[in-house]
DNA sequence: TCAACGTTGTCAGCCAATTGTCAGGTCTCA
DNA sequence: TGAGACCTGACAATTGGCTGACAACGTTGA
């Protein structure tokens, strides 16, 4: 999962970006509304965290102009306005969630969760895929109900596979999610991440599509 | 746009009603989380608007109901437990959005705006012809419903029959679409990958059209 | 400070699926 | 009936993907 944050006040930014990465996501941040434009304009990410008081452009500014040029992913905006009419501005202008400073970081992770939950398609609070379980807000993962113990990258491997659900994900994707930004890697990295991670899911848990990518296995309930 | 209103404060479910209905949405109302997890159990409804505190059954639980169903409608909660673990709870109970009370009518409709609209962007596109079925999304084909396992060359020569449809597709145009030279390749391996693929989909699948081309056999299912 | 450990990238060798080629077939139409 | 268009089985070269071994690196704890 790759998540860009978009805030100014330093001591903010380094709290949100903490915890997210605490939580297995890869994040980039940025600290004014020009370079949060053009990252998100460029790059790929699951979801933006914004500020709304961006210096150089304004955050509803950068909204606007990525969803004028069809950019999706899910964005939580940020804002220490609190009333009522820029919160509707907000959501009308594309947001899909916003959080009124100050906040709880737990309830900025809980809506971050159920934003990427949201863009999965997904309505469950964990993530499963047969006897697989991901609990994302604790971090744990079982097989069958056993808890299985994960590295920090297999975790991040597992999550965004089971989050495409049986969408098959091409390796260039997986990449690219994995290692944040111009991260040049081997594609032989990811294989043996892969099987490193086959080795404590079961062979079967995750599907070779040759010349595709990869997809959690459809397993019959 | 159907709409299931469950709120039992009689002042608060009239004003709701009678805002979304403005707004043109079909509107039901319960007053009690029996009878809201009846109907949002057997009634299809774009979005559900769902207070936690009802009678008879608590919100929390009609929504875990659904969800373990596997009902996907969005559902907006409503609280008044303004406090933050609580709304972290409704997120991952699988509520899609939630607005503390007191709330502005106005930010309710901007938030059911927002999830229709996201709820809306999830159309399957699937390529089909009479039994065959290729899903873009998932990279998969299935025919009469059974799975066939496709080489990439297979699914892109697939894949282009496809989207042209009834049309007629003459070798040369496959040979650049699938090598992107256009050049002297031996039509040849064209031949061998139809074949290939005639074996995978049945030999009626595919039309030879003598001097002119390919295209999908139209099926009457 | 150093050793033990876990994590992750790299390398090399292996296996199996993919795909082009070839050598015959079969079909169709004049 | 024969020429060309098309089909197909066999085969081999190539490619994609898997995995065990190892090394580099950071972390932890004595």
């Amino acid at each position: 999962m790759r998540v860009l944050v978009a805030e100014d006040e330093p001591r903010i930014a380094e709290r949100v970006v903490a915890a997210l990465e605490a939580t297995g996501y890869a994040v980039d941040a940025v600290h004014d509304g020009e370079s949060a434009w053009f990252q998100g304009d460029t790059e790929d990410y699951d979801l933006v965290v914004l500020d709304l008081g961006l210096p150089r452009m304004d955050g509803l500014a950068v909204l606007k102009r990525w969803r004028a040029a069809g950019r999706q992913m899910p964005v939580l905006v940020l804002t220490a306005r609190g009333s009522w009419p820029e919160r509707v501005d907000g959501i009308d202008a594309g947001a899909d969630d916003y959080l009124p400073k100050p906040f709880q970081m737990e309830e900025l992770l809980a809506r971050a969760r159920a934003l990427l939950r949201r863009a999965a398609g997904q309505g469950a609070p964990v993530l499963q895929a047969g006897e697989i379980v991901l609990d994302p807000r604790h971090m744990r993962v079982t097989r069958g109900g056993v808890p299985v113990s994960l590295s920090p990258l297999e975790y991040r491997l597992l999550a965004y596979l089971l989050h495409q659900k049986d969408r098959v994900v091409p390796p260039s994707e997986l990449l690219e999610h994995l290692y944040g930004l111009d991260d040049e890697r081997d594609t032989n990295a990811l294989e043996a991440l892969i099987t490193r991670l086959r080795r404590k899911l079961g062979s079967q848990s995750i599907e070779t599509r040759r010349g595709f990518g990869y997809c959690m296995a459809r397993q019959i309930p």
